[in-house]
DNA sequence: TGCCAGGCCCTCTTTAGGGCCTT
């Protein structure tokens, strides 16, 4: 656990908001140092309610299998205590923020760290993609991937490939020696017009 | 009762609307 430790996570949720009382049903996330996936984190978890059929068939989590999984509060206790202060990435970050912070709150816990968005970032370093959603930039980079989507590790995993992969791209597009954290932080509040002369000018020693 | 996400980003913009992205 380096100085350059960064934590990919992925959250599947009971439905898209955590002020309407939806929930995390399943957290994967995993552990990014010099370069490569180093640790992994995987845990489904009971929400305490039964989730939809929408979302049984889009995650294929099923209701049967959240009835046999630990209490939300148990595994996010376990998932606080892997992340602790390292800085955080998730595949548009707003989303998953609003349940991580929802999730802590209810156990009087929170976020020390700061999270960042690979979307946002995407959307700067591949301006031309044909998408930005995850699938479309891991077929559009061609990323490693299992072909499974809308598991948390799967998911958590292809995101982590493609946080290394734009580094990859950044250092040698931009001959920068390293691209750390606070770079792509910063370059996700940079305006999106703006972001080529500002990598230019991030670039000049 | 019925309704309710929320932030980014573009454009026929800022006195607004709609697509993208996450489940």
């Amino acid at each position: 656990m380096g100085n350059h430790s960064v934590i990919v996570l992925d959250f599947e949720t009971s439905g898209l908001s955590p002020s309407l009382g939806d929930r995390v049903i399943e957290v994967g996330a995993v552990r990014l140092e010099g370069g490569r996936i180093v640790e992994r984190f995987q845990g489904l978890m009971n929400p305490g309610f039964r989730v939809s059929s929408f979302i049984e068939g889009y995650t294929g989590i099923s209701n049967a299998m959240l009835a046999e999984a630990p209490p939300a509060a148990e595994v996010m206790r376990r998932f606080a205590g892997f992340i602790g202060e390292t800085p955080l990435v998730a595949h548009n970050a707003s989303f998953d923020r609003r349940f991580l912070d929802a999730e802590l709150e209810r156990l009087r816990l929170a976020r020390s760290q700061e999270m960042a968005c690979s979307m946002l970032v995407a959307r700067r370093v591949y301006p031309d993609a044909p998408g930005h959603s995850l699938e479309a930039l891991v077929r559009h980079k061609r990323l490693p991937t299992d072909g499974v989507h809308h598991r948390a590790l799967a998911d958590a995993e292809m995101t982590g490939h493609l946080w290394l992969r734009m580094i990859a791209d950044l250092q040698a597009e931009y001959r920068l020696n390293a691209v750390p954290f606070a770079l792509l932080q910063r370059l996700s509040k940079v305006s999106k017009a703006a972001a080529p002369a500002w990598l230019r000018q991030a670039a000049t020693p």
